[in-house]
DNA sequence: TAATTACCCTGGGGGC
DNA sequence: TGCCCCCAGGGTAATT
């Protein structure tokens, strides 16, 4: 499932396929994903030239002069660029042809989002599902007292609160578990009980783990595939996510698996206080 | 008012 | 073969 590793990817896969190149057609197989596809979305972009490509959490942002196309992968879906004429599949529901190639999104579970933000209504960082985010994990202004300044009013559990995406955005649940275990944070402590010693060794763990995940082409388990149709392999360096009752790669402790908010979290109980 | 929790969407995959 | 359940990201509504 694509988190913040994928999706930059992903972004640097397109960018050079789609920078300065003119959009010629747009298709639509499906009503939508998540949210119904932009009304008249062909005639918003066709004959408008790629500017820049940029992401702000998990969202892909493909830059128009006039505005902005909002991508998001959900959980399921991926960005391939094809030759033209290449039949679309059951799950194939959007393309973008342009310059002489096709930009297609597939996404199984429809979670994911096309969007449009028309430069009328200002930066697309004012956008209703970009103006709450949290600070990107590999800027400058992210480190632990930013995660300090940020905690102290927030009694959830750490890993919730990294999820929540208010606060720094992009750590998702597999980036979260694995960010936890190299900074030995206990999962469920409260956040606003950690104090700045520890959200160091837990800013500079997000920036190593994401980095490293991009560095090495994205995680994959079973949905992810790059712009190229290969496979990124972060998943072969878990720690802990998804390896219930393994044994820990530091102590040999079997690695425990517990449920927060509705999600799976993977610790090791000895590693992580 | 802000933080937290519960629910919901979808479909592939695993277990039986 | 077919049915059922689990899981995932993240927006939204309900609750604390």
């Amino acid at each position: 499932m694509p988190e913040l590793p994928e999706v930059e990817v992903t972004r640097r896969g397109v960018a050079p396929h789609l920078e300065g190149q003119t959009v010629s057609a747009v298709e639509f197989r499906h009503t939508g994903l998540r949210w119904p596809f932009p009304l008249a979305l062909a005639q918003t972009l066709v004959g408008h030239t790629v500017r820049a490509t940029g992401r702000r959490g998990k969202y892909l942002l493909i830059h128009f002069d006039h505005g902005t196309l909002i991508i998001h992968l959900g959980m399921s879906g991926h960005l391939r660029i094809l030759p033209p004429g290449i039949e679309p599949k059951k799950h194939d529901h959007f393309d973008m042809a342009i310059g002489g190639q096709v930009l297609r999104m597939s996404d199984p579970r429809r979670f994911g989002a096309v969007l449009w933000h028309d430069a009328a209504d200002g930066s697309v960082e004012n956008h209703l599902l970009l103006r709450t985010l949290g600070v990107e994990p590999l800027e400058g202004r992210f480190d632990g007292q930013w995660l300090y300044r940020h905690t102290r009013g927030r009694s959830a559990a750490i890993k919730q609160v990294l999820l929540a995406g208010d606060i720094v955005v992009g750590v998702g649940n597999i980036y979260a578990s694995e960010s936890l275990f190299r900074a030995r944070i206990n999962p469920r402590t409260p956040a606003h009980r950690i104090g700045p010693e520890r959200y160091e060794r837990l800013a500079q763990a997000i920036r190593e783990v994401l980095a490293a995940a991009i560095e090495q082409g994205g995680s994959t388990l079973k949905d992810f595939i790059a712009v190229n149709g290969q496979s990124g392999y972060f998943q072969q360096s878990y720690f802990v996510y998804a390896r219930t009752g393994e044994p820990c790669r530091i102590c040999n402790a079997p690695v425990r698996q517990i449920v927060q908010g509705q999600r799976s979290t993977f610790y090791c109980a000895n590693c992580q206080k």
